[in-house]
DNA sequence: CTAGTATATATAGTAACTATATAGTCAAGG
DNA sequence: CCTTGACTATATAGTTACTATATATACTAG
């Protein structure tokens, strides 16, 4: 006698062995997904040793994103060719979902080097950097632009960092430009901006900085700002320094980390030049 | 005017930048997991830019995994210690999740692998092929073995696949030992087999096999299978070699690219030696 | 023969949307 | 000023893939 054919597993046998609910057996049963090879007299259902082969199959499927209809609609007129076709297919689809969470993963990483970093700062003490060469993406020009053209940039920005996987999880940052910041205009940027610890080759806008800056950290709301640029300025005059080209802002802690704006903390990063 | 304050989005436009339903903002407004900055006396909505990071965040979280209650709960106290812990804790389990794709992505490549070989192989043809060594990772013992046990061997079996992360896509076979297979018991199978393209090291359930083996296909369901065995043995007799110690059996065709048992499509591989 | 553990069906509940119906709001053109 | 069309709102129902619960029946071990 066949083992394999002589014992058919119970519903509580085969969900064990395919690590599911009983409920979900009798679900699978009832859409006619999965149905038992038999039926005692009793309504007793008895899977053969087969069909966890198909269990598992499904239960790939599934997991590769495919709804139980169109898994249905496969297994409802299957084939080695159809089968061929759909791996072929969703081998497509899990190299496409294995670089998103690589992205991700880089993301996670970056957000905790940003954390770890932010929590060893002194946030009221201003200091005097060499910042090295970074690689940012940035925003089309948004200075003097009205509110309408405004919403546009953003949403053009950000379906670039989706479409071409910008999102480094660096923070969007702003860069002012120096005719601004000296009529106080402190909000009315140039351009957003994400940095690229790793630019992809052949992107066409990007980047480069590197020079020395003046660096302080504005706690609070962004309309309380000024404060901060001012306690900059006057480190700047003590250091006999000029202002250079642009300054660029950044939030270390915004609305993910904090739950008031009065604890917000935005890092401002002076170009600055020898007088 | 500063614009990032100046303007607020209306829950259309940060739908549009969160590429969402307009729907799915009311919803998590309703939850409260994520509620506008401000609502009008007419009750429309209006959201700040600040709040896209804080989307992007929630919609980061919930595809690692997180339900949305748990988001909230998170939001409800959160700090920039609180956050780095959850980020440590995602680091972990996008790791696992990363594993567990290229897991998938080697089954899906053994399969179309398997797919293509079996669509150039001529089924009624039975060849004598020098197979070279493999290696299989086996299940406990099961010749002669009791119906409940069998259930139990399988079990842990398939246990230890999931949980070494065993599962190449490759079939489950089977290994029948020569006295079985000479007393015509075909189905007394002795142990089950998985193959491994790349074994794990230091896994100790391994077994190496190479040699010369009498490959034939069977068409059909498996209680037919011993008319194959007899053209297999009518083979061996004309090419004058006798049966070795163990026969393979892989499922090359089965329930999940055929509908009915008449199409499976057996693999027998027997070992065999000179007379 | 009974207790305990299976099995079954039927129904309701869940998460996280998604769709539909109905009604109020607003900006632009005639 | 009025209408039209595109927005906004709420409320409710539907969806997917389960999951839980209630009730009844069946098998199995002592």
């Amino acid at each position: 006698m066949s083992k394999k054919d002589g014992k058919y597993l119970t519903t509580g046998e085969f969900a064990k062995l395919c690590k599911v609910n009983k409920q979900t057996l009798f679900y699978y049963d009832q859409i006619g997904l999965l149905t038992p090879v038999m039926k005692n007299k009793n309504g007793y259902r008895f899977y053969s040793v087969h069909q966890l082969e198909l269990f598992f199959v499904i239960d790939l499927l599934k997991d590769l994103g495919m709804s139980l209809g169109d898994i249905q609609q496969y297994m409802q007129n299957k084939s080695p060719e159809k089968f061929l076709a759909l791996m072929y297919q969703q081998k497509e689809e899990i190299v496409k979902k294995r670089q998103e969470i690589e992205a991700k993963e880089k993301m996670i990483e970056a957000k905790i080097a940003l954390m770890e970093e932010a929590s060893n700062i002194p946030f009221n003490r201003i200091t005097l950097e060499q910042l090295p060469e970074a690689t940012l993406y940035l925003s089309r020009k948004i200075e003097n632009i009205t509110d309408e053209e405004f919403v546009e940039v953003i949403s053009d920005f950000i379906e670039e960092l989706s479409v071409s996987y910008l999102d480094s999880g660096y923070p969007i940052g702003s860069i002012t430009e120096r005719e601004q910041v000296l009529k106080g205009e402190y909000s009315n940027y140039s351009y957003l901006y994400i940095e690229q610890p790793t630019p992809k080759e052949g992107h066409p806008y990007f980047k480069a900085v590197k020079g020395d800056f003046l660096i302080g950290y504005h706690l609070g709301d962004e309309n309380t700002i000024g404060t901060t640029y001012t306690r900059l300025f006057t480190e700047m005059e003590r250091l006999n320094l000029a202002l250079g080209d642009y300054v660029f802002e950044e939030l270390v802690y915004d609305s993910v980390v904090q739950n008031q704006s009065e604890h917000y903390v935005t890092k401002i990063m002076m170009q600055v030049e020898p007088k």
